[in-house]
DNA sequence: AAAAGTTGTGCAAACGTTTGCACATTGCGG
DNA sequence: CCGCAATGTGCAAACGTTTGCACAACTTTT
């Protein structure tokens, strides 16, 4: 048997047409129960396992899910990973899984790509492109979920954290805990996540009455490394008016700034108070513990993953929007109220 | 517009056959210049996109390679995942990943599946399945290559970390440190490279004229809690022969080993020393940063590519073996030779 | 005992490509 | 002016499924 065995060779096995083993592999009611085991038996026994190729050109679409992420490599995009898995597999889809290395223009062409594969539809993670795709979504039969950025079009839908809100919630914890000098680290500059946590962060202060300074917005990318420089410049600010505390746009630099803070003899959080945002996994058994923002990544993924059914089955959909809450843990101390 | 085009709708356009929009498209030479050109420029303002499944349908491949891995959050197999992913993009292969959750059967099942998508081949990682692949692989139409686990076959490769070498290497670190009494935490109980890697510390051991000693492998699944557990088991020891040092089957175990102990008050290295195995991006910025085994990864991933596309075209290909290196880092004490 | 329904099966078309072969047109040498 | 190669294009089969329709063999109703 050195080729993969077809329905057809079933059929000639069974001695019945090609037709009657399809029904009855797919538990069509208009075959009678003894064919049917008689058919399963054999189709079992060759090892028969369908070309899902020649079924997605004929019915239109195959039982794919297309994703696309930025990258693979950051703990954050693991855990939605894990909630589109999990969802996923629980309803009998796949997943064909491209990154775009955080290349826009990588990003489209893998949606052409995976558009070429009768994808049942596409979920697409923290999109790094901002305008021009409404062109390319509109040829597209198939919906399209995006997590964590927002697009409008036909059958296009969005699930997202609430990161304006994240980005408030972490600062006016730092302003409750008497901190009033805070800097934000930010992230990628084109993604929008970061661009919302910024504002988060700004009508948090104002709030309070204080000023948004943009000398102390500090450019990142979300990288460890990003981290470790925003140490850097913080040893660096004039030590009288120096940020008492660093809301940073995610956990990963969170991390970083920590090692580094270590490494240099700066005691965190006696000398400057870190928060973070996403709570991966290794925030808490980072020393100390981070305080941090629960994304809720692996609902995000479950959800996205809802939606596109929801779509699928042409129910009504709508954008959906998580609020995380505050993960207090060691790394923000709280300031004496000066008077 | 509501359907995708197709090449006869280019056909009808252009006024040719099919067969020519398929050659235009082919850059077959057969094709005068100047309708190839038309072709070309009517596919692209229709926006043209050819349907995958029909070609994989009728050539028997399609570029996509098909992933089964364990688990999508462990950050070794996003390592790997990255040099798969940058080597297969380069030679304009998409991938199918599904993960197994560590289940055996469930690994046997996404194998089935993928083979169903007509994958041009199948890259497995840290597969738990032991027995029962070969009756499955022979069936298989297409090229296997395993990356850390070690299978046979007509079409199968490995590729892999020279684990019982590694194992050596942690443990011999430690001796040379003048360590005597060493634990080794476990990894899980199915897969290879746990066996490899006890099997090196076992070598250590005994070419050291040590006596190995089963009760001081602590069993644990490479987790984060394992390691949590792994320093209370440390704990339940008694005083005088308790261990001096443990190597670690992950740095994500060792990370959690970590954790507790400062949780515990237990010093690291002053107290216990601790070597882990991965080299994951968060060692370098533990604390203190981990000693561990460096496991070279990505170039695990990339290897994975080259064999597989080696197998293809039906080059030779051999089983790849790649040896990490010791990175020493702080978790490790030198203790005074006691004369 | 004929008509009508029920049950199980097969035929053939369709999905969008690729590709071996045949055909038509052109230009060339003899 | 005929034959022949070279060049460009089309026809039709094939890939492995699904599915609407037709049909045969029974079973039930009248």
């Amino acid at each position: 048997m050195s080729q993969r065995p077809s329905i057809k060779d079933i059929a000639r096995l069974a001695g019945v047409s090609p037709s009657t083993v399809s029904r009855a592999l797919a538990d069509s009611p208009r075959i009678s129960q003894a064919t049917r085991e008689r058919i399963r038996r054999i189709a079992q026994e060759v090892g028969y396992a369908p070309s899902l190729a020649a079924r997605a050109l004929v019915t239109g679409a195959s039982p794919v899910i297309g994703v696309v992420a930025p990258s693979l490599a950051d703990p954050y995009i693991a855990s939605v990973m894990r909630g589109l898995e999990a969802a996923s597999q629980e309803h009998g889809y796949q997943r064909l899984v491209a990154s775009s290395q955080g290349d826009p223009a990588q990003e489209l062409a893998m949606v052409q790509m995976l558009a070429g594969h009768n994808a049942a539809g596409l979920i697409i993670l923290s999109s790094r492109v901002r305008e021009g795709y409404t062109p390319l979504l509109e040829k597209l039969a198939m919906p399209v979920i995006f997590v964590n950025s927002l697009h409008v079009g036909d059958r296009v839908f969005n699930v997202m954290t609430d990161n304006e809100y994240g980005g408030w919630l972490a600062t006016s914890h730092l302003l409750r805990m008497g901190h009033t000098r805070i800097a934000y680290l930010g992230g990628p500059e084109r993604g929008r996540s970061h661009a919302a946590r910024a504002a988060g962060y700004r009508r948090a202060l104002e709030e309070a009455g204080l000023a948004f300074d943009p000398a102390w917005v500090i450019p990142g990318d979300g990288s460890i490394e990003a981290g470790r420089e925003a140490l850097h410049w913080w040893l660096n600010q004039p030590d009288p008016i120096r940020p008492t505390a660093i809301f940073c746009y995610n956990d990963l630099s969170a991390l970083g700034l920590l090692a580094e803070a270590y490494q240099q003899g700066v005691a965190i959080p006696d000398d400057l108070s870190i928060v973070g945002f996403d709570n991966i996994p290794m925030t808490a058994i980072s020393i100390p513990p981070l305080t941090t923002v629960e994304q809720r990544a692996e609902a995000l993924g479950r959800y996205a993953v809802a939606s596109l059914l929801a779509a699928l089955a042409t129910k009504p959909v709508t954008d959906i929007i998580l609020r995380g809450e505050l993960v207090p843990r060691a790394s923000v101390k709280r300031l004496e109220a000066h008077d």
